[in-house]
DNA sequence: AATTAGCACTCAAAAGCTTCGAGTGCTAAG
DNA sequence: CTTAGCACTCGAAGCTTTTGAGTGCTAATT
């Protein structure tokens, strides 16, 4: 259990971090002595308390202050001394009642669990979607969209809706639309739009010399349309959360480099990219997060599933001081909540 | 010409509100002098400025403090003494380049400019897109979803792409499926979502006993799906340039609350509501803005044509000292830009 | 041997004080 | 009407003092 401290060294930590967690002030030795009910004195407490720091889980701003937890100090705490709070019963009502509520689509679903999220945590909360060209599809169409225009549309059997223009083309007839719609239809059900891709790169191939010119065309529309990957989808809401936390509201500096990182889509799906490839929830504490020049922030993310495919995550972007025994019961929990709403979809 | 100000006051008035502009800092009467080429003496400008204070153009943060502009100050230097600078080159082109980058579907055109735009004038730039359903259709069609729905794909003339999804629905053949289409197709074409929710509702009437049990479907899920209006589209970049400027940095209150209205797609509507309707560009200074509680920003915006109709608008917010100057004709340019793109869709 | 009372010490933050200087308004002379 | 001159104002910046939370160490206690 208490790997690398005794039981007591441990609890002093705990108390720490948990205090400071609430009044993100360093900590004294007179507050935990109190805290852990007088059975130790104070002078007791700073003894243990100076051990904690020669091992690094805690520091201290300056000489005649309190302790405050290091990095390493939080990881502990997460690994070992964390009791995880059952997610509250109103929070879990909420949660369940919005998914509940079947008029939203799969995006809107996405943003509102973001939004509530965000507002229950204090949190920002992003919710990032994924890969949606590796889903099978569930129909493929082309729709005219006038003056030398043609729309493909694809719904996923998760029913994700994605569309592309495709330029130039155009001049089609209604029937000759059908045909080629009946023609692709077959060729991508039950596929993936990539595999879609490398499907209908094939075919072409094989039917170099094919007589029917509808097909042929069809075929190099599908290829044309599927040529650039389809983007990913990014969700953030609460960002202004962010300016309620005391360690930010300080320091513009990183203010402003953490509101900087939330205007590129790419920085914070790099932030949450662990929790996509992996199950279980993620929590990346300060510097372990994976963007450079971000260190003062933690983000507690978990993937989430359609189907049996991971097709997206969730995560919360916080200060390293984040209440984690109450974020990471909401996040495993809404992660839950969107794979089982789109399992059913 | 200068309304209520003889010629000396407005040009005093003039230097005081780009001096501050540039400095974000009150200005003196010193200053104004040297920048005056010396013709007045600092003492002749103290009383101008006193002058000008009683008219309430400038005010004093404390007595021995410079002149700085008050919102009325803004409001005269925008609408009579204002010189708008040229749009420099290089901008034009960045904005130009991209704008025939065909690339782009109308979406991301929409949100590149904003992004530009942004950098180009270091403030926070706001495209909105409004009444989708109030434009002219150029296609409508039904695609199967699977399991139950169907999906409406909306096409407008200018290249606008909606999607909703139809829940309970399908069990229809690809025939039928072609049927309901060309029904719709032809009831749609050539007029807005909003007017062929009139015509279904008013066909549905009409044709109560109608024989023909696939129509009756179709103008019944043409219904459902129209239900609801299309959701305005907002895209909102460079929020973080706000931290950028010292009059936000330092009050956190401030920013809080700026901050805060970004994340609400409402809120922002409204700012740029004014636009939208009037063809012209529009300047709120400070508390002329719309929206309450948001005393401290300034908005420029202009709205965009799509052919004959003004479907959006894109805006500039910032603090109240902005670089009008600069920042109108590039407003005023991107909203000629993007109607022009949009035009040639 | 572990705990703790006691005490000297440290240091940031808050409060108080002084200085500085940009800027003003007013007056009287040009 | 303009302007030189001057007394005056007041925030910002710098300095000093006070305060108090917190420490580390030592010696007494259990």
């Amino acid at each position: 259990m208490y790997a690398g401290l005794d039981e007591r060294g441990a609890q002093v930590l705990r108390h720490v971090v948990e205090n400071y967690i609430e009044t993100a002030e360093p900590v004294g030795s007179r507050t935990i002595s109190k805290k852990m009910g007088q059975n130790l004195s104070p002078a007791t407490i700073r003894n243990i308390m100076a051990d904690l720091e020669d091992m690094g889980y805690l520091a201290q701003p300056h000489t005649s202050a309190g302790r405050v937890p290091t990095g390493t100090g939080f990881r502990y705490y997460v690994d070992y001394l964390l009791e995880l709070r059952k997610l509250a019963r109103p929070e879990r009502d909420q949660l369940q009642k919005m998914a509940g509520d079947a008029a939203f689509s799969s995006e809107e679903l996405l943003r509102q669990v973001s939004r509530l999220v965000s507002t229950l945590s204090g949190q920002a909360c992003v919710v990032v979607l994924t890969r949606l060209s590796s889903q099978p599809l569930r129909s493929l169409s082309l729709v005219p969209a006038g003056s030398g225009r043609i729309l493909l549309v694809a719904v996923t059997q998760a029913g994700w809706v994605e569309h592309r223009l495709i330029e130039g083309e155009g001049g089609l007839s209604g029937d000759e639309m059908q045909k080629i719609n009946n023609y692709l239809g077959e060729l991508a059900s039950g596929i993936s739009l990539q595999q879609l891709r490398v499907k209908i790169l094939h075919e072409m191939k094989r039917e170099k010399a094919r007589y029917d010119r509808l097909m042929r065309r069809a075929l190099q529309m599908g290829a044309r349309a599927l040529e650039e990957g389809s983007p990913t989808e990014v969700y953030v809401e609460g960002r202004a959360n962010i300016l309620e936390q005391p360690e930010f509201a300080e320091d513009v500096q990183k203010l402003k480099r953490i509101l900087r990182a939330f205007e590129e889509k790419s920085v914070i799906v790099r932030l949450l990219d662990r929790a996509l490839e992996d199950g279980a929830i993620q929590v990346s504490i300060g510097s372990e997060n994976p963007v450079e020049g971000l260190p003062d922030i933690s983000v507690v993310a978990s993937g989430y599933r359609q189907g049996d495919s991971r097709v997206g995550s969730i995560g919360l972007i916080g200060p390293v001081r984040m209440d984690y025994s109450r974020v990471i019961p909401l996040v495993e929990y809404s992660a839950k909540l969107i794979s089982s709403v789109l399992g059913h979809r």
